[in-house]
RNA sequence: GCCUCCAUAGCUCAGUUGGUUAGAGCGGCGGACUGUUAAUCCGUAGGUCCAAGGUUCAAGUCCUUGUGGAGGCGCCA
């Protein structure tokens, strides 16, 4: 891999190269990249041993085999090249039609060829980090003896409640067959009940926790919101560990832990990828006034975090901060804050983190009637036992609770919010049979891969984004 | 779903109070050069001004609707 070659570890040996023309110049130079590393590799070619019909075939995006000695470079831009005597074109690339030019194209332009776009330094660097965060998640949770949990992608519960759901169904949408009073007959369908992608593995991770103590799932979520915003997707990719013997502090122990963990990895294996991502970020915000630019680099940001402690917190004293802040009693809020059990709105959280704490918050023991039902109730009967994690330009970025073990509570809570018990005896039979206290979170996968990599849009850091009204590629 | 803004060459953009033949850079094509660094230099082609309708002597420019995109809000991860 070019990667490998660039170390200089192998300067004088006869050494092959794959990889794609990123430029062509002087008839002489060309600029492969194999994806490995953000960085070409030169390969320097003699015109004269090539008619004018074969160098009109070497362009950018064309795929090239090339043998040769690796040496150190005559030129400066780089430490090594490889002086070529045998070239092989694998695959022609027709400049006249090939979209991607060695020039800055928009984000919004390469999202329409998004199938092309990882061939860029920009989206190479996006994903070569998303893969790192994933490893880096995986391996987190294995060293701690966690268990990878597969949780089904298709399920029947419709219980969380953490949004619209995407229907699954074989059934002839021309010809739906309908019961005696109107409804659609799904016994005739292929589950023989009606069936959704899920919205969230955590259910059936607590099954797990109570088995396995601690297990993690990571995997595809759909929500068939109609959400148009950069930071939701219809299709994404979340991370859901529950521990069982374990409350709300473990849990954010453990959120803050894989946070840092996943960051300091990145830093440790992509910092190539990093810096340029960095320097684009800069490129990007000179575009804007001097107030709404980031204080700090994308680099320094991510040591910041791992530096600093999260700041913890209860929903009941963030709701005295913003009382005290400037902006609410001058009304600068959209949604003025009037006392405790209003739902922060996202000018608040970002109040919280960006202008008042100025670091990641975790939010605490939020009122009931804004949270799930599975949430522990508190003691004081008003609040429950939920966390949030709020990043800078990012917001939530991580949502979980410490669960409600106690049956009977339990069922008066899902009474309460009208989730339909008796569908789900399996997920109570924890509750009946060795029950025991558990906490889990789910992380957004892509938001964690947005703040690393500092790009504002949700969509440039999942290879091919699905949201309302799109679902190319 | 709601609010705001945007849509001109393959890409990034300019186009004055409505006025004659719509421009630039990059990219393409032809050529020169040959240790270049998004190479450079010379030449050249390239447009249904998003779509439909309207106002006007005259529309890229104004109005209406639609489509697509961006940002913000809500829902959340």
């Amino acid at each position: 891999m070019i990667k490998e070659l660039l170390t200089g570890n192998r300067i004088g040996e006869t050494v092959k190269v794959n990889g794609w023309a990123r430029t062509f110049r002087n008839n002489q130079f060309i600029a492969l990249n194999d994806g490995s590393t953000i960085n070409n590799i030169q390969l320097v070619i003699d015109f004269n041993e090539y008619d004018d019909k074969t160098l009109k075939r070497i362009n950018p995006g064309t795929a090239i085999s090339a043998t040769g000695e690796l040496v150190e470079s005559l030129g400066k831009g780089q430490k090594v090249e490889i002086k070529v005597n045998k070239l092989v074109i694998l695959g022609d690339s027709d400049p006249e039609k090939y979209p991607l030019q060695p020039k800055k194209h928009s984000l919004e332009f390469l999202r329409e060829i998004a199938h092309l776009r990882f061939r860029t330094n920009t989206f190479g660097a996006i994903f070569r980090v998303r893969n790192s965060l994933s490893f880096a998640i995986h391996k987190f949770f294995n060293d701690r003896g966690f268990v990878y949990m597969h949780t089904p992608i298709i399920t029947a519960s419709d219980a969380e409640g953490a949004g619209e759901m995407f229907k699954v169904t074989t059934l002839n949408l021309n010809d739906v067959p309908k019961t005696e009073d109107g409804q659609v007959d799904y016994k005739q369908d292929f589950f023989e009940k009606a069936t959704n992608l899920t919205v969230s593995g955590q259910l059936e991770a607590e099954l797990g926790a109570m088995a396995f103590s601690k297990v993690y799932t990571f995997g595809p979520t759909f929500r068939a919101e109609n959400s148009n915003t950069s930071r939701h997707l219809a299709e994404f990719w979340m991370i859901e560990p529950e521990i069982a013997f374990a409350d709300i502090v473990d849990d954010m122990n453990l959120a803050e832990e894989l946070l840092k963990y996943t960051i300091k990895y990145t830093l440790e294996h992509n910092m190539e990828d990093l810096e340029f991502l960095e320097q684009r970020l800069l490129q990007e915000e000179k575009q804007k006034p001097q107030n709404q630019r980031s204080e700090m680099a994308l680099i320094e940001k991510l040591n910041f975090i791992l530096d600093n402690d999260f700041e913890r917190l209860t929903y009941t004293e963030a709701i005295e901060v913003l009382m005290r802040s400037k902006q609410n009693k001058k009304k600068k809020f959209k949604y003025v804050i009037e006392g405790w059990g209003a739902d922060l709105q996202s000018e608040h959280e970002r109040y919280l983190v960006e202008k008042h704490f100025k670091k990641p918050v975790i939010l605490t023991d939020y009122p009931k009637d804004i949270k799930a039902f599975y949430m522990k109730m508190n003691e004081d009967g008003k609040t429950v036992r939920a966390m949030d994690i709020l990043f800078p330009g990012i917001g939530e970025i991580v949502g979980g609770s410490q669960r409600e073990e106690k049956l009977d509570i339990l069922l008066d809570r899902m009474n309460e919010m009208d989730v339909p018990a008796d569908e789900m005896q399996w997920y109570l039979d924890t509750r009946r049979f060795g029950s025991a206290e558990h906490a889990g979170f789910g992380l957004g996968f892509e938001r964690l891969v947005l703040f690393v990599t500092g790009m504002s849009n949700i969509r440039d850091v999942i290879p091919f984004p699905r949201y309302p009204g799109s679902a190319k590629f």
